[in-house]
DNA sequence: GAAGATTGATGAATCAATCTTT
DNA sequence: AAAGATTGATTCATCAATCTTC
């Protein structure tokens, strides 16, 4: 990590935008600087986390997703689906979950166009020890408290949500 | 994008986790969720909104930087630290500002180790006008009001302080 | 023609190694 | 030795193009 800045950047930021804009156009601007910086930090940390375990985040996303499936296996097409993700960045995820051992491809049992990604048992073990770490270290989340989180939750929630990023019923 | 999903990811995902491990491991793990997919969501629009004046939200902050900055021009470090992101990183930022022309280097008058990084006059055009667009679309950041904004910028503040992204006298 | 997956390209981030200058 | 910047390699995201199968 570089050097702490002897001030907010953000809050540098917040101070010209006063000067040379509307004052309506701070809050949205603050709000996205503060997101992607927090984003950035968030990221390492869980990095930094998962590298004992040869995993990045975005590996562990997809182990996870098979790990939590019934049957263990996953079409890749589904997996970008649900990761939210460019069909091409499923084959490098697998890609790489593959040679690590952690996952296996096999042909789609009724549609030859389809691959299965199922994840093996060394696989299981490195996603339980991976969880377990990542639990401990809060998800890096320190030093913010449930009641801060569910708040954040629920923001992030109405605004996913009008994103067009799931729908539901109710 | 991809097609929404017919339920929040994020809900499947905290009823997996309070069903296999402790209560408390939720929030952290959706709230990270919830940032990381946010995240990706204002990229996109942000990079669609800066698309059409040859910059990338990357490159917006960099070339934002010096056009805030007192006489135009930035040793290339400076960037780097201010930005927080890896000297490599700023290499490649300013290579492609100043291949579109909005940025040019010039050697460090004292230190001849040093690059300096300054503004052009088409770089300080580019810079209005895609913030007037920015400001605009409110940073993408609909439907979030403003005291929804001001809520999570105080949050993420706490954060980033107590992560050591920076530190004030008071 | 459309769907599923892959390959090859680019953008953005990192790290390791290198080179010049301090 | 340390600082500033660049080059080369890797990871992860995207898009465009391709190939097989539906």
């Amino acid at each position: 990590m570089p050097a702490p800045l002897p001030f907010d950047p953000i809050a540098e930021a917040a101070r010209q935008w006063s000067t040379h804009w509307d004052a309506a156009a701070v809050p949205p601007m603050a709000a996205v600087t503060s997101i992607m910086r927090v984003q950035q930090i968030l990221l390492a940390r869980l990095n930094e986390t998962l590298a004992p375990h040869g995993l990045t985040f975005s590996r562990y996303e997809a182990l996870m997703l098979l790990f939590y499936s019934r049957t263990g296996s996953l079409p890749l097409g589904k997996i970008g689906v649900r990761l939210q993700v460019h069909q091409t960045s499923v084959t490098q995820l697998i890609d790489g979950l593959e040679r690590a051992g952690l996952v296996e491809r096999s042909p789609h049992p009724t549609d030859r166009r389809a691959t299965l990604a199922s994840i093996t048992a060394r696989g299981r073990d490195a996603a339980r020890v991976a969880t377990e770490d990542l639990n401990e270290a809060r998800f890096g989340t320190d030093p913010l408290e449930r009641s801060e989180l569910e708040a954040l939750i629920a923001t992030l929630e109405r605004f996913r949500r009008a994103a067009g990023d799931f729908v539901t019923d109710a």
